[in-house]
DNA sequence: CAGCATCTTTACGTTTACGTAAACTTCCCC
DNA sequence: GGGGAAGTTTACGTAAACGTAAAGATGCTG
């Protein structure tokens, strides 16, 4: 039998960098499921990854509802035809969001570049007055 | 002399599928500066390409307070070496957040297809048990 | 056993990004 | 010239995602 590794509250706040308050907001939104040892929460690594799965849609302006929907879709889920149909829907969905990204952020990486030759320009142009 | 193109309110609003409340909002936040004609606001194409960014900003996740500083990396601004170094410190920041946001997404990409994965195998079993 | 850290619940407050409604001009059309 | 259609300002409302504060339980620790 593998005991699970477990964590407290405030040693995911801190490893991650937000607020205990963060935290039990997302169990409230049903986002994490932790166990309790009487009043305390204790977490294991299946909410662990959850968390790491928000704050990366958080990144990606996904919003918590949206993250729940993407949780969900690790999780099993269906299993009737129905279902799993619906679970390939949403899953065409979020690869149709990402592939959106995706061009998002290319074409703002070369205006990235662009905007950087254009103040290199500009410095370049300083110096020469300077001399 | 070449005359610019202009766009009314409405006709940006139906372009981008928002309301033209969200089109004053963002002037109220200084993200937008239209001309008048009278009381009446006039869109030059340099706002309606504001706009593109704008939106593309909200894909990505960013804040209006984020997409007007994505903005004005793109007006010439600084004209001093200050200033110019600043501006390329921004953007240095934009390039990171961009590369962190090409790593999530890839992340979740191979995750979806992953899911989709487990999906399609759950699907084949039923179809077998079936048989 | 007093004290400090860490946990808990409850609840009101705050920021962002608009929605929604009211009340009013302006312009065009029949 | 009486309606629309599209524009305007002003203002209150709202959903999401927490922040912040109060008040209390729990557990170790010198």
């Amino acid at each position: 039998m593998t005991t699970q590794k477990t964590y407290s509250i405030g040693e995911l706040a801190r490893e991650f960098q937000i607020t205990t308050r963060t935290i039990r907001f997302y169990e409230d939104q049903g986002l994490l499921h932790p166990q309790r040892r009487g009043q305390t929460r204790i977490y294991l690594p299946s909410d662990r990854v959850a968390l790491k799965l928000i704050l990366r849609g958080k990144r990606l302006g996904l919003s918590l509802a949206e993250s729940r929907e993407l949780i969900q879709l690790y999780i099993p889920a269906g299993d009737n035809r129905h279902q799993l149909q619906a679970l390939l829907g949403k899953i065409a969905e979020k690869r149709a969001m990402l592939e959106q990204q995706l061009k998002d952020i290319q074409a703002m990486q070369q205006e990235m570049d662009e905007a950087e030759q254009r103040a290199r320009e500009a410095m370049m142009q300083l110096e020469n007055n300077n001399v």
